[in-house]
Formats: C-alpha cells, sequence, structure tokens
DNA sequence: ACGACTGTTCAGGAAAATTTGAACAAATCG
DNA sequence: CGATTTGTTCAAATTTTCCTGAACAGTCGT
C-alpha cells in the first residue's frame, strides 16, 4: 500500500499507516503505530493528520483514555473518489482553464500579426484548442467516475479525432 | 503540461518539451528545445530520451542536416493508454502479487496460532483478501481502459461490498 | 585520419522534499 | 494549580532528486 500511495502522488508512510489500521481489529494510538514502523511521533502526526483531512482515517476516543485512538476508513473506493473529487478534478480543471487563456491570448496576437507569423499562431491555436477540448472531456470523465458511473474511454479518443 | 506530467509521476520538463514539441509545425532540434526552455543540452537530452522511450516524441531527421529533429507524437489518448499499459497495470499486478503473498503467509501463520492470535489473523487475512479483490478488479478497469472499452467503475464498490 | 559538430553519460553540486528532535500547546489527574 | 502525558509545530539536518558542466563517443565532411 505504500508503494501504491507513493504513486499516486501521496507520501509513503500515509499508505503504511493506513495499512497497520486497516489490519487492526481495534483502533490504534499513535505510540503504536510509531512503534509498528520505527517512525518519529512527529512523522506519525504528519502523515495521519493528513489522512484524517482525507477521510482515510477516523479519530476515535475511548471512554477513560486519555489519548487518541485511530481507526481506518475501510471503504476504499470511497476514498479513491473524494480523492478523484478533491484533487484530480481541480488538476484539470486548472489545465483548462490554462488553455483558455491561452487561447484568448493567441487570439489577441493573431490580429497583430501577419504573414507567416500568423500562420504558425494559427496553427498553435489549433493545438491548444485541441488540449483544451481533451481536458474538457477529461473533467466530464471524471466527473462520471466519482459519480459512478459507467464511463467510456473511447470519449477521449473521439474528442481527439474530430481535430 | 508540465505540471500534469509531474502530477502524473513524470519529470516536469517532459511535460515541458513535449508541449513545445507539440505546439511547433515542424520538428524541432535540441539546440531549439534547451534554448526556449533555458535548459541544459544534458537535461534536454534526458528527458528527450524518455519521452522518446514512451513514444511521446518522434526522433526524425532531414536530408543533408546531421543533428537530430524531434517532434510530438500527437495522439493523447494513445499516450495516455500506453502509459496505462506499461506503468499503472504493472504497478497494480504486483500489488496483486503482494496481497496473494499476504494471504498465503497468514494461512500458514494461521495453523501455528491459537485462540486470539488465530481470530486476529482470521481478521487480517479478511482484509488482505478484501484488498487483493479490489487490486484484481482494478487490473480488470484498467484493462478495459487500455482497450478503449466502457467501464464501470461501480464494480469497484460492488467488489468491496461483497466482503 | 583528422577536425568540427551533436548527442550521451557521469560525477559533483544545487535544489527540493522528508525526517527528526526540541520547543510549544493542550488536556488530564493528583 | 502544577506535573505528567499526549499531540502538534517548527527549524535544522538528512536524504533524495534533479540539473549542470565536463568528459566521452559517435558521425559526417574534407
Amino acid at each position: 500500500m505504500g508503494r501504491l500511495m507513493e504513486f499516486w502522488g501521496f507520501r509513503r508512510h500515509m499508505g503504511r499507516l493506513w495499512t497497520i489500521l486497516y489490519l487492526s481489529p481495534e483502533p490504534l494510538t499513535t505510540a503504536e503505530l510509531s512503534e509498528t514502523l520505527r517512525l518519529s511521533s512527529s512523522a506519525v502526526s504528519l502523515s495521519l493528520g493528513e489522512l484524517v483531512r482525507w477521510g482515510a482515517v477516523r479519530k476515535t476516543w475511548r471512554p477513560g483514555e486519555r489519548r487518541d485512538f485511530y481507526q481506518a476508513e475501510s471503504n476504499v473506493w470511497k476514498l479513491l473518489r473524494r480523492v478523484y473529487e478533491r484533487r484530480e478534478l481541480n488538476l484539470v480543471r486548472e489545465a483548462s482553464d490554462a488553455f483558455r487563456d491561452a487561447q484568448r491570448f493567441l487570439d489577441e496576437a493573431r490580429d497583430q500579426l501577419t504573414g507567416p507569423d500568423r500562420k504558425r499562431v494559427d496553427y498553435m491555436r489549433k493545438r491548444v484548442a485541441r488540449l483544451s477540448a481533451l481536458t474538457r472531456t477529461g473533467e466530464r470523465l471524471i466527473g462520471l467516475l466519482i459519480a459512478g458511473r459507467p464511463f467510456n474511454p473511447a470519449d477521449l479518443s473521439s474528442t481527439e479525432e474530430e481535430q
């Protein structure tokens, strides 16, 4: 899980911590976690905090006990969805916006130019438009993914073919 | 594109280089690339080489010209697919294998144990089995994605619900 | 075969990310 | 209320990653 998480752009320890909690029938304390993974308490606090922010781990407590206990959110699909919703979708949206800006910029530049320069800008504009269309299709597909609805990757390739 | 690529686990410069080439009507030389992006020739060589290995950029040449020219593979969908095929799929496969090994390990351990320890192992085994089932469903879904066939994210959630 | 020009590899150094220990803050109990 | 336990924050240090310049290798023309 550490590997998977790291590959997915999170800290490796987040995956490891989550896994320990996921495999434990009862909630654990930070002390147990830092001991199991040989991590300093600050490292545990940091990664655990981030897991909590992502909803991957919940803080619980026991009556009479003073320290905090943690347990894993065990619905993996829910977690996946949340990450796509909060992170991947934003990323693609930002890309879309950037491409839109670039298009506007090129349009303005085009008016100032003539001859081969204008031709060149026209070419770039077409290409940027294509990237823009792709990311917008991407947005839509991620939306479907988040909604748990079936989705067709072929939409991406067809977006591309029609120029 | 640099941002997107970086987020996706590649070097940022790979995205930038690809974009320059993608926006250029004619193939470019490494000199032009390093000048445009203010990069040393070695950095260009490195990132460009990786792009070529991923099939994102093609090396071409002009008659009479001695140096190499590069042009972008402009079918983005094709590129995406290739990365999923070569990289993501492998990653998930490795995870599946690891979970399978873990299951075997737990099965062996179980036989040596009794009482609460055995219960504990039983719990872990169930959880690992669930992760294993999830990654196997993931493999299947990525396979569909690569094939460009429609795919249903709900399969992931149902994999999870049936224990 | 030599010299000029391109491209690649590699060791060293710069930059970025991670980890840690210590200081701080918060909560609980005597 | 102070002492103790627990958790968080921060700067320093370590590790890792990335970039550069120099040396090396290959190619072409003379």
